[in-house]
RNA sequence: GCCCAGAUGGUGGAAUUGGUAGACACGAGGGACUUAAAAUCCCUUGACCAUAGCGGUCGUACGGGUUCGAGUCCCGUUCCGGGCACCA
């Protein structure tokens, strides 16, 4: 009897004798090079591991155990992110404490995980939800605080320096409310009145990047604009370093150019714009009072016929006539109506004169103030000079409202949209001499310039005559740190007198208080308003129960709890000494394994996480806790793997359900979506799981059998009797219905084939459904590479003949292939030249130890159990972990021939064997003899000969005069 | 609108970076073994023409160009995906 692949044998085994032998156990060793790859850990969701998570771990797992095998010392942790929003959600509706079932989520990921037979280290494992986890989180908070970022030395410094010199400036106040709202404007973590997204929904705020489109990205419930006061990050403060560090790191063009965007670095000038008031207090009132704008085109000066207010600017009050008072009132009262949403899809131009006009400081012209909610208050200064000739948002403005417009290109056409290239020659510039106002004897004349130079010699003109000044801005805007939630990391921070004070480094990790209900409280504060116990009492250092609360040595806590991007900032560090309770690194783990040098997860992350933790470990680093400026030095970003999402379609009011294939489709144009009809009543799609389709027919029995809501309801089926399910690629996700776990490939086939299959799929880079049709290849694969080892009667195959010349062929080959494929994550190919190198071996009948006895080591990355099972019964001793990873040698692979092409006019016609060293003398010689040449060369002359040894033949011929 | 990445058989995807396009796998068709099924093995499989056999033409989204030679480089067009978006 052939002795059988029992993957389920085989796998068991090595489970059992990784965590008996701690295979996968890490230490620093300073005679070891180090390399840390990692993983962006999962959110541990309810529905469990899907088919997709596993994509990325596969990946960077087969990139950690082959470094492994070179004789890197590799560091490859796992752990979770385990604050978050579903999980509380589910306590609301459940009253389960988060924890809880967050912890039982994170046992059925372990299972899961431990099924696919990783190489992490679990003894490194890290949950951002435990208090020896968040005291670091708190810390590095608390650090944050206390620093502000030196703009001349570009770094972060202690706040205490900067004390120092409001002292010797002779600016410190006395007072101590006055010293505290000082400091919060420099502080990198501060108490801010901002603007922030407001979503009434989930009772929180949210970050920029938790919009998306006007709607919160979890959930998709609107979103509104509100003033609060937040704790913050002063991200913004790290914006060039944050743009700079891009070039430094190996990440692909698309995300460091997403980051580029979100950074939004644009360069440009402030100037500097008095104004009067006229129409209300005559001529010339207001003089001496001025505003700035900001604008990257201060060549156009001379086209400016207007200036603009953001309706959120504090200048609109003071610009404001009496006049055109109400107005004024009357249009901030209508922008203050309209949501963020439909600000962002409706453009019609608005806006209102607010009586006031600004002196254009080039001209000398008076050009009226307009408020308009096109400019926007966080942007710039909130204001721009207005060019309605070269910029098409001033000119649809002036259009509305007939205000000139003053071209200033040569050549450009403006009579209907305006000219926003920054290309062409410069004219009107000024359009007469007069027209443009003399500084200490100078005036400004752009004219024949082009834009670029126009540009340059505007900006020096302004700062030579003190007019403004040079200025960079950046679209990156602070992150706002504080939620209103529950479930996440509380600040270590007590309110004395109203004063944002630090709870002691020593007394922390402040730990997440009982309550007895998640959500908000009756008098709208955040859930950790429900907590008895939540006062801080300075004379014990310790949290005591509320009702203690004096003001005296007793003050209450912050109520906010952190967002789910504190956790995750800086877990990467974690990971090189997690146990440590005296710091959040030590200096030695640190400086052994110093920054991630592979990092694997999702191209979503692009604005969230990859800027935070950037900006995390930037500030870490000014503190010398972190060693390099740069976290994640090669990212690679795993795609989608997507699900097939099934839809049934109820029509409307009632509890039917039309098959499909029976609807009538319709498009929407105003709302850009299908729609679908049966008999004259709208259907609308409901989720089916996809358990109950196969195929894209429904199992209508089972499906009555799932949810209640399908139980009693009539299901119209078409000619056949089947009722057909539409069907969708979605992103997987529990609420869609379209989950595969992973769990039944490990039953059916074995967590070797799973492996090998995701990595089969395609480039790892790449998003792509799930189908699991081509998985019988990989574990077909996997017998063949299993039989190779054994006889028909199950002794094993391998004894210590010499290898042939073939044998040794197509092992280095393979050892050739793999080794480059996996350096540029190419496993798809790398596993295609696995499949072709046993089956040659197969047909060689190749036995020789000398070959086989490498096999196991070059397949275990990806198949590391039957890699195991083979080296072991090779007779090594151990884990093929251990082993060391084969070199190719040139002798094996060289070639006495090589068959080539043989073109004639560039067009192969036929392929023939060339000695390797031939000449390309010799090889034009040969091809032109060969018998198959002959009918080519017939009534023709040879033009020109092309021969390139081992690459290509060519003949050009063309007929004979 | 701006920026980035892409388009190759019925399907997923290869192609030494300018040198025999379609590796490898799936699917499909045919055959062997078998009472049968599963498993395994062998053959065919881009399209069209020809076919006993040899062979030929076209073909990498579309239109041009550079080159002895283009899936690969350049210009233009279309389509799909991603990012930013009233950012001055």
């Amino acid at each position: 009897m052939a002795k059988e692949y029992n993957f389920r044998e085989i796998e068991k085994k090595w489970h059992r004798l990784w965590t008996e032998r701690q295979t996968y156990k890490v230490i620093e060793d300073e005679n070891r090079k180090k390399f840390y790859v990692l993983n962006m850990f999962p959110y541990p969701s309810g529905a469990g591991l899907h088919v997709g998570h596993p994509l990325g771990y596969i990946a960077s797992d087969i990139y950690a155990r082959y470094k492994r095998l070179q004789g890197f010392n590799v560091l490859n942790p796992m752990g979770y992110d385990a604050y978050g929003l579903p999980a509380e959600q589910y306590a609301i509706k459940t009253g389960q404490h988060p924890e809880k079932t967050t912890f039982a989520n994170i046992d059925r990921y372990r299972e899961q995980l431990d099924k696919i037979g990783f190489s992490f280290d679990w003894d490194r494992e890290v949950r951002t939800c435990t208090p020896d986890y968040y005291h670091w989180t708190q810390w590095a908070f608390q650090k944050m605080f206390n620093s502000y970022f030196d703009e001349e030395l570009q770094k972060a410094q202690p706040i205490e320096k900067l004390i120092e010199k409001f002292k010797a400036e002779g600016t410190w106040p006395s007072d101590e409310k006055a010293q505290s709202d000082l400091l919060m404007q420099y502080r990198l973590a501060f108490l801010g009145e901002t603007m922030v997204n407001w979503c009434p929904q989930l009772g929180t705020v949210l970050a920029n990047d938790e919009v998306v489109n006007g709607v919160s990205e979890r959930g998709g419930y609107p979103v509104e604009q509100k003033k609060m006061r937040q704790w913050c990050l002063r991200v913004s403060a790290y914006s060039q370093r944050l743009l700079d560090g891009l070039d430094t790191i190996d990440w692909s063009e698309s995300i460091k150019e997403t980051q580029r965007n979100w950074i939004g670095r644009s360069e440009g000038a402030e100037i500097e714009i008095p104004y009067i008031l006229p129409s209300s207090l005559g001529e010339g009132a207001g003089e001496g009072a001025s505003f700035t704008i900001f604008t990257t085109r201060a060549d156009t000066m001379f086209g400016v016929t207007f200036f603009v207010l953001a309706p959120e600017s504090e200048l609109v009050d003071k610009v404001t006539t009496p006049e055109q008072r109400t107005a004024v009132d009357e249009y901030i009262k209508y922008v203050k109506s309209r949501t963020e949403r439909e600000r962002m899809i409706d453009h019609t131009v608005t806006g209102v004169f607010s009586g006031a006009y600004g002196i254009n400081p080039i001209t000398g012209d008076k050009c009226p103030i307009y408020i308009a909610e096109y400019v926007l208050a966080g942007y710039g200064t909130g204001a721009i000079m207005a060019v309605p000739a070269h910029d098409s948002r001033d000119y649809a403005f002036a259009k509305h409202f007939n205000l000139p417009i003053i071209p200033l290109v040569e050549g450009a056409d403006i009579s209907t949209e305006s000219y926003d290239a920054k290309e062409g020659i410069v004219m009107n510039s000024p359009i007469s001499e007069d027209k443009s106002v003399k500084y200490d004897g100078e005036s400004l004349c752009l004219n024949g310039l082009t834009i670029k130079e126009a540009i340059a010699e505007t900006k020096r003109f302004v700062k030579a005559h003190n007019l403004g000044r040079v200025k960079v801005n950046y679209r990156l805007r602070d992150a706002i740190f504080s939620r209103q939630r529950y479930w996440g990391e509380p600040f270590p921070v007590y309110y004395k007198n109203g004063i944002p004070t630090m709870i002691p480094e020593e007394c922390l990790p402040l730990k997440l208080p009982q309550v007895d209900k998640f959500l908000p409280t009756e008098t709208g504060e955040p859930p950790l308003g429900n907590a008895q116990i939540w006062a801080w009492d300075e004379k014990t250092n310790s949290v005591v129960d509320c009702s203690a609360i004096d003001n005296k040595t007793v003050f209450p806590i912050e109520l906010y709890t952190m967002p789910g991007f504190a956790g995750s900032s800086a877990y990467y560090l974690r990971y090189m000494d997690p146990h440590n309770d005296r710091a959040l690194v030590s200096d030695k783990a640190a400086s052994y394994w110093q920054n991630v040098d592979l990092y694997v997860g999702g191209s979503e992350h692009a604005t969230g996480h990859l800027i935070y933790s950037r900006f995390w470990n930037k500030f870490l680093f000014d503190l010398g806790v972190s060693k390099k400026d740069e976290p994640f030095q090669k990212l690679i970003n795993q795609g989608m793997i997507q699900g097939w999402s099934s839809f049934v379609y109820r029509l409307r009011n009632t509890n039917k359900f039309v098959s499909f294939d029976l609807l009538e489709e319709q498009y929407d144009d105003a709302k850009k979506k299908n729609f679908y009809y049966y008999q004259g009543t709208e259907a609308d799609p409901v989720y089916a799981d996809i358990s109950m389709v196969s195929g894209n027919v429904l199992n209508v029995e089972k499906i009555r059998e799932w949810t209640a809501e399908f139980r009693d309801a009539e299901f119209i089926l078409n000619a056949n009797g089947q009722y057909i399910v539409n069907q969708a690629i979605e992103k997987m996700s529990k609420s869609k219905y379209n989950v595969v776990n992973p769990d039944d490939i490990c039953e059916n086939y074995g967590a070797d084939t799973l492996r090998l299959y995701e990595m089969f799929l395609g480039p790892i880079e790449q998003s792509k459904p799930w189908d699991v049709a081509g998985i019988d290849g990989c574990f077909r694969f996997l017998k063949k590479f299993w039989s190779l080892f054994w006889d028909k009667d199950g002794n094993l195959t391998a004894d210590d003949s010499e290898a042939t010349a073939d044998n040794m062929k197509s092992l280095h080959k393979l050892i050739k292939k793999v080794s480059s494929d996996i350096e540029e994550f190419s496993y798809n190919t790398s596993i295609s030249a696995f499949m072709v190198a046993v089956s040659e071996l197969a047909s060689q009948k190749c036995c020789s130890r000398q070959v086989l006895a490498q096999l196991p080591v070059l397949i275990a990355p990806f198949a590391p159990h039957i890699a195991e099972e083979l080296w072991e019964a090779l007779g090594n001793k151990g884990s093929v972990c251990d082993a060391q990873w084969p070199q190719y040698e040139e002798k094996y692979l060289v070639e006495t021939s090589v068959k080539l092409g043989v073109q004639f006019n560039g067009k192969v016609r036929f392929a023939m064997d060339f000695p390797a060293n031939a000449t390309p003398d010799q090889m034009v010689q040969m091809a032109t003899s060969a018998p198959e040449a002959q009918k080519h060369l017939e009534g023709m002359q040879i033009v020109k000969t092309i021969a390139i040894p081992g690459r290509i033949v060519n003949i050009v011929v063309k007929p004979q005069a």
